[in-house]
DNA sequence: TGAGGCATCATGCTTTCGGGTGATTTTTAC
DNA sequence: GTAAAAATCACCCGAAAGCATGATGCCTCA
């Protein structure tokens, strides 16, 4: 079910293992010394909690597992592809572009495709960009997925 | 790096800062209770260390998630994504800039996800395309979905 | 007949992508 | 312990993509 994951390296778990049982080695040193009143000791834990916070943070960042669920989430489309095009205001031409596109056309080939010039690709892909309120190509094609204009 | 702050929202910050301040009060309180003597206190701080290093693991692993860009999945594969790398020796770290790929992220975008440079992603990416047969990162997600190797 | 939508094309400019190459470090495998 | 694999990063350079802007011709519809 998980198909791509790293585990947490060992090392890092052995490090931070070592690095809480230095603490608590501290922690007992600390007891024979006299610096360590009632005042200092909730500074002194807050900082403990920081610091494992903190390394807890790193801790997490840096192993890789990512659940597929955050990325994938299929949507069931309830929209046709011709309302969506309504709803977004996709000219038919433009409708082309994208799914050219998303086939994975650059737009040199979609210009050859459909005998026209790169410019007018540009063009026609620019405005569903905006009309679809993205930047890119791959975000518009993602898009376009999510929603149903493209099965 | 302080790049580490970027994805994390203020108000998880917001959260993660009353949840300590919760926990200084706790320790607070405790003072005028009699249960915590000097052996019991170890295990206090060793709790706290633990519940703060949990949540700052948590706190890392849920700031790297995104919950926009999700994906139709359209595709009912023969093969298992796992088999699907196998087969064409894609590794677990180029599947994640793959999938991040397919979601519409920008190199850039994908180097800030995964706190690498860019250049790792475009390595990443390259051998991705490389592995798939193709050249562009459209292709790639396109031949992707079309064997299965992402839903 | 004139306004507006659509499709077409262009030019200049900036950003991003992708290929190629080489390198170091970390992790895994034997 | 060593070798292989994986992950990381860097640099250069050309190609592609994207943005802004403007223009022309066609068609429809009021």
């Amino acid at each position: 079910m998980t198909t791509y994951w790293r585990n947490i390296p060992w090392s890092t778990l052995l490090l931070y293992g070592a690095s809480l049982g230095l603490l608590m080695a501290a922690l007992q040193y600390s007891r024979f010394r006299l610096w360590m009143n009632a005042e200092a000791r909730e500074w002194y834990i807050g900082l403990i909690a920081l610091v494992f916070a903190a390394a807890g943070i790193w801790l997490g960042r840096s192993s890789r597992q990512q659940s597929e669920d955050e990325i994938f989430t299929p949507v069931a489309p309830n929209k046709t592809p011709d309302e969506l095009m309504e709803q977004y205001g996709i000219t038919p031409r433009e409708m082309e572009v994208l799914a050219l596109m998303a086939a994975g056309l650059s737009n040199q080939e979609i210009a050859e495709r459909l005998f026209v010039s790169i410019n007018t690709v540009k063009t026609h892909s620019s405005n569903v960009f905006s009309k679809l309120g993205v930047q890119r190509r791959t975000q518009a094609i993602q898009k376009a997925r999510q929603t149903g204009l493209i099965p």
